[in-house]
DNA sequence: AACTATTTATAAGA
DNA sequence: TTCTTATAAATAGTT
């Protein structure tokens, strides 16, 4: 188209070949990318030379997969659609499930309840009333598993305690432990013996922590800890 | 590219814009074929217009499949599987959080609670029962409404009730309808009068249609009827 | 890769 | 849509 008109026919010498690939390839790519953006369209060049080089034009904001995609839907060829859209409606299945679930828990909570009919209501409000009762009372024993748990703790305490008791005893008095007497005295005048395992290991814990917050756990784990060394 | 130079940016005019696509979409493949005999190539174009539709280019001798599979072959990515990959983790996803969502409604059913943590378990009470709180009242509203709308259907065929008692007065006594003052006596025993509206549909009821199930609903509905064939 | 004479594509109008 | 045509763009052959 310069310098004089050429036949379209199969440019023989290579060399040549070659070149006008090269130019006519950038200029096939820079019109498509013209069209592209005169036209708003997308436009997918996969080219193979005659060496076997692949070159490629893609429109910007699309991939050669969704290309792919369009041409086998508007073609009718298929190897993969029918697998990929069964996938397909199994994900809109899942999602549908995802949002009844969503909705029921909404519903569960006291959320809308608008839409629910009377039937359902009654029905709702009855499973709802059997669920707090059931959780209470898991609460309950779990509450129970963790006293039992505890007592278990003080149990332990107490033992080392009365151990320390008995070593105090065989080595005679020694100035350090000058307080312990009092906490015996204290455990008589609130009416909590030794083997009250209830109260004891408050008072244990003044005695052996005296600057640990003083609750039950906290008690328990300085007791569990004490234990261990000792 | 001729009468006058343009900018390479999109042809706002629709109309415009569809013939630019049109004539260089000819053009594009016109120059793609030249190159494919020139030069012994082979190209793939496929285009989607801003409408949707699709066009396609492909030199003689090969098809878009085969383009497909060498641009796999050669970008080295396997669209399909990367694409059908990412499927199935969304997939999986899905399903992870829809199992989570049964979980969680199980929960607050009361079922499978072994799992579930002290202070969960106390959140879930909490809120179970805020949430037979709100479900009662909903129930409470509901029942209400529906009240609402037994008395006006009440109050309608206490209407109609006068309305047969005065064209009865009228008319003087016809054997047919004999029963009426039976029925009045039954409402001055229960202490029923005629503008009772809770308790006079039964009655009528009775009177009107005998082998009717005598429900509040069945009552109100044929009364109803009643009324608009009177 | 750069140049440039010439062909080709195409924007605007009919 | 298609045709026309003035003009812009592409490019074949050359350097």
């Amino acid at each position: 188209m310069a310098r004089g008109k050429i036949q379209i026919k199969k440019i023989e010498n290579s060399t040549n070949r070659q070149v006008t690939y090269s130019k006519r390839r950038n200029g096939l790519f820079k019109k498509a990318n013209e069209l592209t953006v005169l036209c708003d369209a997308k436009v997918s060049i996969i080219m193979v030379s005659c060496t076997e080089k692949l070159h490629e034009y893609i429109s910007p904001s699309v991939t050669t997969k969704q290309f792919f995609d369009q041409y086998q839907k508007a073609s009718g060829i298929d190897l993969w659609n029918s697998h990929y859209e069964k996938m397909q409606e199994e994900m809109r299945q899942l999602k549908e499930v995802n949002t009844n679930l969503r909705t029921q828990i909404r519903q569960r909570l006291g959320d809308c309840l608008e839409n629910v009919g009377f039937e359902e209501l009654l029905d709702l409000e009855k499973e709802s009333q059997e669920a707090v009762c059931i959780i209470r009372e898991r609460k309950l024993k779990v509450i129970g598993n963790k006293l039992e748990t505890c007592k278990k703790k003080v149990r332990s305490a107490q033992d080392v305690y009365k151990k320390l008791m008995h070593e105090f005893d065989i080595r005679g008095e020694d100035p350090q432990y000058g307080m312990i007497e009092d906490a015996g005295e204290y455990g008589a005048m609130y009416g909590y013996p030794p083997h009250n395992i209830d109260a004891a290991p408050r008072i244990l814990t003044l005695r052996l922590q005296p600057d640990h917050p003083n609750n039950l756990h906290a008690a328990a784990s300085a007791l569990t800890t004490y234990a261990l060394l000792g």
